[in-house]
DNA sequence: GCGACAG
DNA sequence: ATCTTGTCGC
């Protein structure tokens, strides 16, 4: 049984309309919830994408695993022509349609996915994770390595060490050093999680490694990492 | 007006 | 993201 997703195509329709695109955004940010729905989570998936053929192809790749032993159950690949070129603030709509691709060609369908990239953590709070929860209505993580929008303290030296990132007065997310000595990840809320649990989502799915498994997973095939020349 | 700007 | 080898440091 394969993964579905009713996704309604004219909430990531790309047209060339950069206000148009930032209008859908501020649209869809009022869809978010930032609420812990249905936890436990059983299966988690990491998604992430990479491009081939200079651009040409966006590569996603989405990695299914087991939440108790972190050991992957499936990986799938998805291969799509790229409609759009990178543009700061927009980037769901660039790497969505290829990342839902690889979404349904999963076994199962996840209790909860890790995304490369921003959640709430956005100008319009539609960062690509929370426009894929939007969409998917499936509890989604946003791990990135560098910040969008916002600002935020010192953050302490050991593993677990954090600061709030805000943004306008607001809380849109937290930077978590997820290693000693590594440089922090920028974790938000996609959609159907709290602030608080997306942190500790992010450290008890930590392998040693600066990345959650999931996204750790996802980013070596997706980077081509897996297979090393 | 100038600089910044996830992947 | 991608082009790319070795190298410094925990």
């Amino acid at each position: 049984m394969d993964a579905r997703f009713d996704v309604p195509p004219e909430l990531l329709a790309w047209d060339g309309d950069v206000p148009r695109a930032r209008r859908l955004q501020a649209e869809l940010a009022t869809r978010v919830l930032l609420r812990d729905d249905f936890p436990p989570w059983r299966r988690l998936a990491g998604v992430d994408v990479g491009f081939e053929e200079g651009g040409a192809i966006t590569r996603a790749v989405a990695v299914l695993l087991d939440a108790d032993s972190m050991q992957p159950l499936a990986e799938v690949v998805a291969r799509l022509p790229t409609r759009m070129p990178y543009i700061p603030g927009l980037l769901s709509f660039r790497e969505l349609p290829a990342v839902l691709a690889a979404l349904a060609q999963l076994p199962d369908v996840p209790d909860l996915v890790f995304v490369d990239g921003h959640g709430v953590a956005h100008p319009r709070g539609l960062g690509i994770a929370a426009h894929l929860g939007v969409m998917t209505d499936l509890p989604t993580i946003g791990v990135a390595k560098k910040i969008l929008v916002g600002s935020h303290g010192p953050v302490g030296p050991r593993r677990g060490d954090r600061a709030a990132v805000m943004h306008r007065g607001h809380l849109i997310g937290t930077a978590l050093r997820s290693k000693d000595g590594i440089q922090p990840l920028i974790v938000s809320p996609g959609h159907r999680v709290s602030h608080a649990t997306a942190v500790q989502c992010v450290l008890a799915s930590g392998r040693g490694y600066k990345l959650p498994e999931p996204t750790r997973l996802a980013d070596r095939l997706a980077s081509r990492r897996d297979r090393p020349r």
